[in-house]
DNA sequence: ACTCAAACGGACTGACGGTCCGTTTCTTGT
DNA sequence: ACAAGAAACGGACCGTCAGTCCGTTTGAGT
């Protein structure tokens, strides 16, 4: 990849990735990129190819090492299955609600949870497998999405935002919803508006 | 509101509703839809606003029994709490299910989930006290939200259509969710991929 | 029939996603 | 160092579409 190339990449990466947060998902056309990182349109197409590119690869950019770190965490095999579970639920709820507009962005273009879209569905997938471990029997796959379905970013935003319920509030609730799931009971949902430390 | 008025309004829902149906939340424009009905462009902006107005008022028209049919059916106070929830439950999905173009449309447009719009607010209150009601302690409105989020056309067609897990093992999950949020386990959940009769 | 407010309709505008192609710039072989 | 060609650049251009505007038509009350 020539050096140019390289530079502007990055360049529209960052503008792309800042305008997104400033002004929301919907907030920034491809020109506005373009003129704001200094370069022309049709280079923001030749190396995104469209919208939807773009969009996808400020994700991918900024969700790499979240990625790598669930993925990580999904692995685990000195951790308990559930813990393991609990965990990486609690992390990407964090992440979903630190980029919000990214998140909504992508799942705008993909209309898909950010866990699961193309290139991670091995995400899902790992996620059902703990989840089979845990509670043998159970419809696991199903299961791993309606803990998934949860954690989109639109839903969030509208417990958080539009209903009035804080971050710490649903967070607790997702995290009992994903206990009670993993438990096969649901004792702990939504019982405290505390939040567990983790 | 003039007789000329009233037939237009009429023929640009009916219109609007068949091309959502045929070509998807996203595959018509309003001058296809003013086309189609036999009016100006002109003539659609004003009675209904913008594209989120007709959309609005396309939904509203046809899910009018639905609504009547779910309201009657929380207040039914002949019924026991858990099964008018479920029942709830079950009616949504398959109204969802059965309308899903048109529903992904409203999502689109309000980013709100079909029971969640501001003029059904009350559907959502109503909810959250029957839960309430069964599972005192509980978090109910988050829990009531966490049902609804898994009813969000744009989940119901990830799961059934891009995941290819069928229609009748999405609605068991999600039955068996519900169950278990009332009860506060969820024994139940996903246990068989058969379809419960309700 | 007369009037006039309400409704109509389609030309027009502005914004935006995406394309095209003449120009510039990096790289590589000599 | 230089030439040459491939790769990348940039902004003018195009088609589409939501939304506006205004001259024309139509229905309802008198």
């Amino acid at each position: 990849m020539r050096k140019d190339a390289e530079r502007n990449r990055a360049a529209i990466l960052a503008t792309a990735a800042r305008l997104i947060a400033e002004h929301g998902p919907d907030g920034f056309s491809m020109e506005d990129v373009a003129a704001a990182a200094g370069v022309g349109k049709g280079t923001v197409f030749r190396r995104f190819g469209d919208r939807d590119g773009l969009v996808r690869a400020v994700v991918d950019e900024t969700s790499q090492s979240w990625r790598a770190e669930s993925a990580a965490l999904l692995e685990a095999d000195d951790v308990p299955a559930d813990e393991r579970v609990i965990t990486f639920v609690a992390t990407l709820f964090d992440h979903v609600i630190a980029a919000l507009p990214l998140v909504t962005a992508l799942e705008r273009v993909s209309s898909r949870s950010i866990a699961c879209d193309s290139n991670s569905d091995l995400t899902h997938h790992r996620l059902a497998a703990l989840i089979a471990q845990v509670r043998p029997g159970a419809d696991a796959e199903f299961l791993a999405h309606a803990l998934l379905a949860q954690l989109r970013a639109d839903v969030l935003r509208h417990l958080v935002h539009q209903c009035g319920l804080g971050v710490p509030r649903v967070r607790a609730g997702v995290i009992s919803l994903a206990r009670g799931v993993l438990a096969g009971d649901l004792e702990h949902a939504g019982g405290s508006a505390t939040m567990p430390r983790l």
